[in-house]
DNA sequence: ATGAAAGCGCTAACAT
DNA sequence: ATGTTAGCGCTTTCAT
């Protein structure tokens, strides 16, 4: 805690401090070129001895842009997006813009949307990495890109997604490589689970495998994950592997095994999506697929760049490889 | 996506559209009381058809403040900062506040600090949810409070923490209730650890057992957990009952106790901290304390209110007492 | 209950 | 390379 001087200093402060005009605090203060070393240390100097914050508010008022791209969120709890905000975090701050972060659960009753809030922040673009919809994005008239979902197209704004069905097909093959021919798949709500769901069945039917899909209650966590699985292998005991739609549930599933008696993998080979922190951990040490959400939100920041220089440019969609991480759940059937 | 406007309206526009003065149009923004029904529906009519988004910059510069609680987050992979958030929320937004966050890993290179961003977007006031760093607090002139850490004492900052001590004794005397007698504790790095740790101790001591504790390489993730209880189940294979510093911990207790030919409760009870949704996981039913961390963030939001109001208040600590939430991976010993 | 007018602290276009 | 100036879109007295 410093001193409760009576005002806060503004750049004329600075200005006067360093014995220069407020133009070239401001030139200072964006790093700009062309400005003598002498009078850049000064201003630097004085903002230290002042402890000078400038102010974003007047920024963003005078550029009329806030150089700031606005992220729409909504589960914390699967952790796709710290990989997602990396990405983008590091493909953006070098060229000065920071990321803010809306959540549609906090921050309701000030803004309709999370995308309102946004909007009157002045953001100079959106990434959706929600399930977007349609409301969000009447209110959108900034550059914006969907990431990590293919399901609802919005006119206007660019995609930028891990290949699920991809990755669907990926992880099958890899049970099929192993030997696998009674192959179970736990799938949820949502596009990706769709698309994750279509790569396990035609990669099993490209193998001449029948696929089976079981559903939890509809969503995509824990315990969807575990009452698709006793689902599964209470209608199938000749299941020897199982693909979850993501490594959540893929927990769910490994739960649903032990409780009947089958151990992963000698009893059952267990594949989850996301390579989380989850699947790291030496309770599963899960084969699972990385979606590479990092290229996701570098793919995401690169097309809103793009859109923000040229906003005629032709709707994209980037779909980025995903990766299969082997560890200890997969193994050949017995 | 809305039609490319050349402009966005602003307060103005919406004035003129209403009929009414910029004033009233403000007035209308804020809900402000003493305003005609009938040029309120005027301007809430304008607002939709213009479809007009006030401009927080602008606001935050004439009003001199942004009506925005900062908080400084540092792992997302801990989720305990999930509940934190929603308690904050929950008291702030009714009085028209919304909540930002800075993350430290992210956001650097344009600020020195995360709070430097904070204080750059005239925050009202911040909180701090990481093991604060004198550093940070060198720039923060507004209310600040420490929130679920009480190790570094900051000159002026309150304090709002689940009482880790009091979990500490918690847990273990949960597991001395059900018949333990040897007992070990795996913790790990920060101030919340080494209170839990305490707690630990000193309930074991008071009911004459000597605490056996072990660490892992320091951290308090899943890997920490793991090494440390192999460590613990190694030296001591009398153990009956592991107590975690938290749940990812337990989840690496729970593999090594798996490896090591245990089985969770019947050869080894365990026990965690902080109640995330790893321990509501099928695959653990983890018995653990929760740290109630939605009134933690209720807390720090009322600290910062009160001292918003009256900046010379003493500082405070407040304590939220934790609970006990029993699930099945604690049993009296065999 | 409503309006008029003076800033808030910057950026950017222009001038030098 | 540096200084001058005109807003940006609001909030907030102060009038009426």
């Amino acid at each position: 805690m410093t001193q409760e001087t009576g005002k806060r200093p503004n750049i004329y402060d600075v200005a006067s401090a360093a014995g220069v005009s407020k133009s070239l605090v401001s030139l200072v203060l964006r790093g700009a070129p062309g400005v003598s070393a002498a009078r850049r240390a000064a201003v630097e100097e004085a903002i230290v001895r002042l402890n000078y914050r400038p102010s974003r508010a007047a920024a963003t008022l005078a550029g009329n842009r806030s150089r700031t791209i606005g992220v729409v969120l909504d589960d914390y709890r699967n952790l796709w997006f710290v990989g997602l905000l990396g990405g983008l975090h590091d493909e953006l701050a070098p060229l000065g813009f920071r990321v803010a972060v809306a959540d549609p659960s906090f921050n309701a009753h000030l803004d309709r949307t999370p995308v309102d809030g946004l909007m009157s922040l002045r953001v100079d673009g959106i990434v959706i990495a929600t399930e977007p919809t349609e409301e969000m994005f009447a209110a959108v008239d900034v550059p914006a890109v969907v990431a990590g979902n293919r399901d609802l197209v919005v006119p206007g704004a660019d995609i930028v997604a891990n290949d699920d069905e991809a990755g669907g097909r990926l992880a099958t093959e890899h049970l099929i490589g192993l030997g696998h021919r009674e192959i179970g798949h736990v799938t949820g709500g949502g596009g990706a689970a769709r698309l994750r769901a279509q790569g396990f069945e035609a990669a099993m039917r490209e193998h001449g495998l029948s696929p089976d899909v079981a559903q939890g209650h509809g969503l995509t966590m824990e315990p969807d994950g575990y009452a698709g699985a006793l689902k599964l292998l209470d209608r199938n005991p000749a299941l020897t592997a199982i693909f979850a739609a993501n490594d959540v549930m893929a927990m769910g599933v490994a739960a649903a095994a032990r409780d009947r008696g089958r151990r992963v993998p000698e009893d059952l080979s267990l594949i989850g999506y996301d390579n989380s922190p989850l699947a790291s951990a030496n309770l599963l040490r899960l084969t699972t697929i990385d979606g590479r959400n990092g290229e996701v939100g570098a793919g995401a920041a690169k097309a809103l760049l793009e859109r923000m220089k040229e906003p005629d440019l032709p709707v994209q969609t980037k779909l980025v490889d995903p990766e299969l991480v082997v560890r200890g759940s997969t193994a050949p059937p017995a």
